[in-house]
This record gives C-alpha cells, sequence and structure tokens, in this order.
DNA sequence: TCTATTAGTTTCTAGTCGATACTATTTAAC
DNA sequence: GTTAAATAGTATCGACTAGAAACTAATAGA
C-alpha cells in the first residue's frame, strides 16, 4: 500500500521535474539560462560568482562558463573581476537581465499554491527540503540557503551593519540576510 | 508570510527538479533517455508508441524519435510496425532495457520517502498532482495515469478478460489496468 | 478519388553537459 | 623568496536534447 504511494510520488515528482525544469517559456532564454538567472537574481554578494553556481548546480565548470557567455552575449548579465582576487569574476544581472524574471515561467506554478493554505504549504516545503538534501547527499552537493538560517550568521553584532557572518567575518545588510549564501549551513535547531 | 513560504516552495522544486531530471546516474544512458525507458516500462499497450511519449514528455515528435533511435541503437527497446496501422510502431523494452531500470538513479529519493508515513505521503501525492494538473493545463498538455483511476474504466465487465475501457472498447488485463494510458481521464468523484 | 490528417523520420541550429586540457592567479611549503 | 599545489575560470570535443521545418508513408474523410 505504502509502496504504491511511493511509485506515484516518483511518477509525480518525475513529470512535474520535467515540466519545471524543460518549459523555457516563449523567451530565448534556455531551461539552464533560466536558472543562472534566477540564481544570481537571489544570491548575497560572495555567492555571484560561476563556482557558486556550479557547486548550487552540480554541474561542471565548462557548462556554467558556456551559460554565462550566453548569458553575458544577449545582454543578461555583465561580468567583472573581483577587485581582491583577480582569478575569480563577480557576475552582476543587467536591468534587461531582472526584467526578464518578471516573467519567469516557473510562476505558471504559482496558481496551485495559492490554492495551499499555510500549514499545507510548511507541510510541503518540509517534505521538499528532505527530499532535496537526500538527493543533495547522494551526490555530495551543498545545500545552499539565505543568511538568516544559517549558523554563521550573527543577529545584530554591530550598529551600522546589523548583521555579521561569523564564517567570512564581515558585515551584512539586512538585504544580504536575505540573500542565499554558497557557505550556507543550517543552524540545527 | 505565505509569500516567503511560496518562494521557498519554488526554490525547493527548482532545484530538486534540475536533480531529478539532470542525474543520469553512472550509465550511458542520458535523462531524456531514462524517462524513456520509465515510460514505455510502464505504458499499456495503447500507448507504447512515439507519439504517445511525445505526449507524455510534451516534447516534439523530432526529439522523441532521436531519444527512442539512440535506445534501439544500444539495444535498450525494440520497434515493430503495429499490423492494425502500419503507421504506428509499437516499442517493446528488450531484457536489457529492464535491466537497466533495476538501478534507475531516482532510486536515490527512495530514503527520503521512507521517512514519511502514510499520511504524509498522501497528501503530498496530493499537492503534487495539484501542481502537475497546473502545470500540464497551462501548456495544454494530457496527465495521462492508470487505467483504474479513469472514468473509462469499466470493472469486472467480462469474465476471462476482468475489466474493459468503455473509451476504445477493448478488453483490459489485470496488468493493462494498472499501466498508464494516454487516453487517461481522471474519474471525477 | 482527392484531400486532409496522422505517425514517424530526417536535417538544421542552438544549447547543454561531462571530460579534458589549458591559462592565470593565489596560497602554502620549504 | 622561489617553487609547488590549489583555485577560478576558459576553450574545445563529442554525445545528447530540443524546436522547427521539410519530408515520407499510411489512413480517414468528403
Amino acid at each position: 500500500m505504502k509502496a504504491h504511494q511511493t511509485e506515484q510520488a516518483l511518477l509525480l515528482l518525475e513529470r512535474l521535474a520535467r515540466i519545471i525544469n524543460n518549459d523555457a517559456g516563449s523567451s530565448d532564454i534556455k531551461p539552464a539560462q533560466w536558472e543562472a538567472l534566477r540564481f544570481f537574481s537571489q544570491a548575497n554578494r560572495f555567492s555571484r560568482t560561476p563556482s557558486a553556481l556550479t557547486a548550487y548546480l552540480g554541474v561542471t565548470k565548462g557548462s556554467v562558463s558556456q551559460t554565462i557567455n550566453a548569458l553575458e552575449r544577449k545582454g543578461y548579465l555583465m561580468k567583472a573581476t573581483e577587485p581582491g582576487d583577480r582569478r575569480s569574476v563577480n557576475i552582476e544581472l543587467t536591468v534587461q537581465g531582472r526584467g526578464l524574471l518578471k516573467n519567469d515561467p516557473l510562476q505558471a506554478l504559482l496558481p496551485a499554491m495559492d490554492k495551499m493554505n499555510m500549514a499545507e504549504l510548511k507541510t510541503f516545503n518540509t517534505t521538499l527540503r528532505g527530499l532535496l538534501t537526500e538527493a543533495l547527499t547522494a551526490r555530495a552537493g551543498r545545500p545552499f540557503g539565505v543568511c538568516k538560517t544559517c549558523r554563521f550568521f550573527k543577529r545584530n553584532a554591530v550598529n551600522g551593519n546589523p548583521h555579521r557572518c561569523g564564517l567570512l567575518d564581515v558585515p551584512l545588510s539586512v538585504d544580504d540576510s536575505e540573500l542565499i549564501c554558497r557557505e550556507h549551513e543550517r543552524v540545527t535547531t
């Protein structure tokens, strides 16, 4: 009985995954490019680099390099050498890039989510997080996550810059603390 | 507050989707080829055709044709002309093809699912089904599903062949009724 | 019968992805 | 303080994926 439900879940997940992953909408942006745009729009300043995207997506750096080049060619992001470390590249979305995200095809799922109430949504998220963690550990990936749920996050450390990252030992603005970080380690409640 | 949970759900879904969709495991089988294998292993005899897979995946027939050719080349399936309609092709997995599915990389998610109890699993499935339906109607896709949950399914119609499909007006074995059909329309309880 | 539809294939172009080999820069070791 | 190792990224190759468009062959309909 439970085996049947499990089978169903896998089947549903697989189909949903395919649609989410594959539906590039009507624009000239391919699925992998959408994922890059989404990531860079949500990553904090330590994570807006090709290597962070590489870790996030779990693909090789060669693939990421090409995807980023394609987006740069199309004018949706810009690359700049990091002053502190001239090996690394900082990526910033252009106005066009941010504009594109307003029509993200992933938003097609919003109506279905609106039908859920708060409790259902939370349960759903917990389940998804469990599955994601399982899948990530199976391939030795990092979970990523926003600063304020990280074990290195120090709230109200100094005034002026309200928060602080205890790992990198740098100040964090309120905006920073809402963004995704490659160093994120979930706090173990 | 709810907006935040929704955002989280989308983020989680996207990452999980990427892993599910993209993890081809260690074999020489690519993601799209896995999906084709999974489909043909679960499709009933009306649905083991290139066009059914085309509808299921929501891609163009050209892509499907290539994927099927690749699998045939590798010896995981066989094509045969349908006697009744010589335009259409019937696809049958080979022993090697079925053997491959025993090591489906999607099984990496099973441990996480085992942690769920029956009620959680059912809730999860309902949620997924809602999302899938939403996503499918947005792109005018068919839901597919197993015969016994179809509105055309007639239980115990005749003896000998216990069940029957009311749409195609053909007998169905017990095995048939457990398989996925392209004509499936969910019964509206 | 002539036409439209349906099932599939082929070819083209753009992009994805792993693997491998490569450059440039920083860090660590001695 | 130079040399070695690690890190960030790029370039190229081959296999695959995907949509688009042009095509063949078979069936269904007017």
